[in-house]
DNA sequence: CATGAATGAGACTTCATTCAT
DNA sequence: TATGAATGAAGTCTCATTCAT
């Protein structure tokens, strides 16, 4: 992406940097946060611990490549299913809300589907100092959001068509996000077995209150849930 | 609580551990998690670093005694602004939603109040690593759930008085929570000055669509924010 | 024993500090040789750390106090067992035969039957640094050689009765000794399960070739050991 | 041995690890067991600390080289004694005495002949604990047993040969073996100046009673020592 | 482009010992 | 006599990073 890859060295190039972020990505799956190490992640690669240094002048470079990429895939996630829905044969208003939803579950179902791509998105958001220097993460900023705009989108579409309310389509965007970023967080407590804390009931609680409070009809809701569930479903675990 | 320091070596002792976790928590407060190190801390109290193995006997034990110091703390912010609630003259089912708005609100603006507490919520959330073994840790979290215990109250008189539709209130304190925690952690995104992300309209719209979706009614949320906002306005900052 | 303790200070003190050697001894015995800390010590005997310093000037003084308390009681052992051989009927040359196998046996059994005062005394014999300064250590050797004076006694004996050639029996002593002592430190090679490294075998086949190689008659020489045998056999275990 | 170290980059290798061990060998020679720290090795070596586990992954790897470098000197030594005995011009029984004599003698004297490695070998055998895991020491145990199997090959000649009675060969090595490492660790009692603990006599005690305790003819006996101890003189000294 | 040796700081933890109380 | 707080040094090991080759 950006400049095009003319050159053969510059292809080579960029092959590698991606090895390594993908590399790098799969050492935070398998072992967590702080396995990856640049001499394990070099070792891994079967470089030498200095030859990283090539492709990213530090860790923290290294890092931001990584959760970009992880930001990547999850925007491919959103598309593909939003296209599922493109697909299905529904009124405007209708389709709007199943559009909001499947964006919700793709997101919400995050950790369960991939939990090291999760627990690295949460980390970020929760962690502002694993931010690299804000002047080098600034122009990633409006291309990472953009990534993300069918979310409004189908807020502005929704309202349009009268499934919702009128009302700010970017904030109600964000609202869900944080919404349900809360929520996934919370999963973590899971192991404590505390009934109340499961994340499908509360993901799901959160949704219909967001929804009907920003004036979806309930029966409206019910249909469109049904429908989302079949396109982004519970259990899913893919795993990396 | 617990065991009266009866003692003049048990009252020392005690004096000596509250100031280890308070220097510790202004260790993470001023320069994130990382910065809590044995012998930084040490240092600060002037202190060996062994010294600090008379109290704690690890790391991990240290942590997490601070961070129980910091959900304690929370938990009184909210008990105070309970009572002050409770001292308005009010309807049921008024009351009840103000309660829960003021709950809401004591929660969401921590960061502006005491910022480094809410950081180290955030990241002791947003990092499952940092959660001590779950052996030691599970005899506390039913004792803190408790301390937390006026929110999900406040949900089922607000449904018994009718100000909101029936349903878990459990489930409902904890979706509440939630949410205001994906909003908290969204504030560090302040920076990059993106307009639909700030903190403060950010919950407005949140507790607006929860509180209306779970049912209700809209002159009755607005009265109860103006209340509510009366007694944890917005800018109010502690510092430490 | 040496000066009798007589005001009640002194006995009380003098059970304090047996209570405080014998404590020592176990936790060797039960964890091994550095799981004897100061620390831990006063742990087990419910005193503060600093108090055992009233007792002995230093960790290495409680470390001489425990090796000769391990050293007493085996010259215990070989004085019970030496004493169940004079109960025997038996003609002056077999007594002295079978009085030499069995104080053998009873040594060379020790890893066994009592592996942690085995070990110590090894780790004594085997480190000089482990000894404290010639100078406290001299005036109790005497003392010690005194507690093992049975079985230079029993090669005299031997040799007078005419069950052994003439030879100085002290050196004779002690290099039953050390063949002993050798055989026994090559039992951890036990768990390396090379088979001629075994200790049983290894023991018969030393003193068998050592007595006999001393002038003992061969059928002489097995009659002894089945009355030796008889009355220190081989798989016992104590374990304290 | 094993792999030609063909590149620079090997061989430089090859060349500072072996630095690495010689060093610590000379920490132990010096300071006894405990002065090999890391710390020091590396202080010692002009390294930073975190340099020497770039040649042995952890301390418990770096003695277990230690060791087998003292192993492989003490065979060495074996082996070139054991030729000079071949170059004599003797009868097969009174050679294979002389090859038992010498390989005993080679043993017997070498804490005179190098007191540091005879130490360590000691302490090896004397603490249990010192043996690294299990797992990693088991490989190269026969490899170790293979260094020493002149010994038992000298048995069994001398069995052969008529000048011993029969006898398991390989239990008698050992034997002999532990019988020497015992007269060996007695040594160190030689400052208390009791005079029938001498090592010199001690050792010609145990090897003659063994010996004939074992079949040989006095007057063999007599030869063959002589023989040996003009090809491992008493009171030689290498030192390191 | 890549190696691999090396740094230097820092991580947590343990221990023998001292000393005011 | 005993406590318990505290020291200070030392222990092993890990990590991001640099640099000559």
């Amino acid at each position: 992406m950006g400049q095009a890859a003319s050159t053969p060295r510059a292809r080579r190039r960029a092959k590698t940097t991606a090895r390594i972020v993908e590399t790098g990505l799969r050492l935070v799956t398998e072992g967590g946060f702080e396995a990856l190490t640049m001499q394990r992640l070099a070792g891994e690669l079967d470089y030498a611990a200095g030859a990283l240094y090539r492709y990213f002048p530090s860790k923290d470079a290294l890092l931001l490549a990584v959760q970009l990429r992880v930001s990547e895939l999850l925007a491919t996630d959103l598309a593909e299913r939003a296209a599922a829905v493109d697909a299905l044969d529904l009124s405007a208003d209708r389709r709007a809300l199943v559009q909001l939803l499947v964006a919700a579950r793709v997101y919400a179902t995050l950790p369960e589907r991939r939990p090291a791509h999760a627990a690295l998105l949460a980390r970020w958001l929760g962690s502002p100092d694993l931010l690299v220097d804000t002047e080098e993460a600034r122009p990633r900023v409006p291309r990472l959001l953009a990534l993300f705009s069918a979310v409004p989108s189908a807020f502005a579409a929704a309202s349009a068509a009268g499934a919702l309310a009128e009302g700010d389509p970017m904030r109600r965007a964000i609202a869900l996000w944080a919404a349900l970023q809360g929520a996934a967080q919370l999963r973590k407590l899971d192991r404590f077995e505390v009934d109340a804390v499961r994340a499908g009931p509360l993901v799901d609680e959160l949704l219909r209150a967001l929804l009907i409070g920003w004036g979806a009809a309930p029966e409206a809701y019910e249909d469109a849930l049904s429908r989302a569930r079949a396109i982004v479903p519970d259990g899913e675990r893919e795993e990396r």
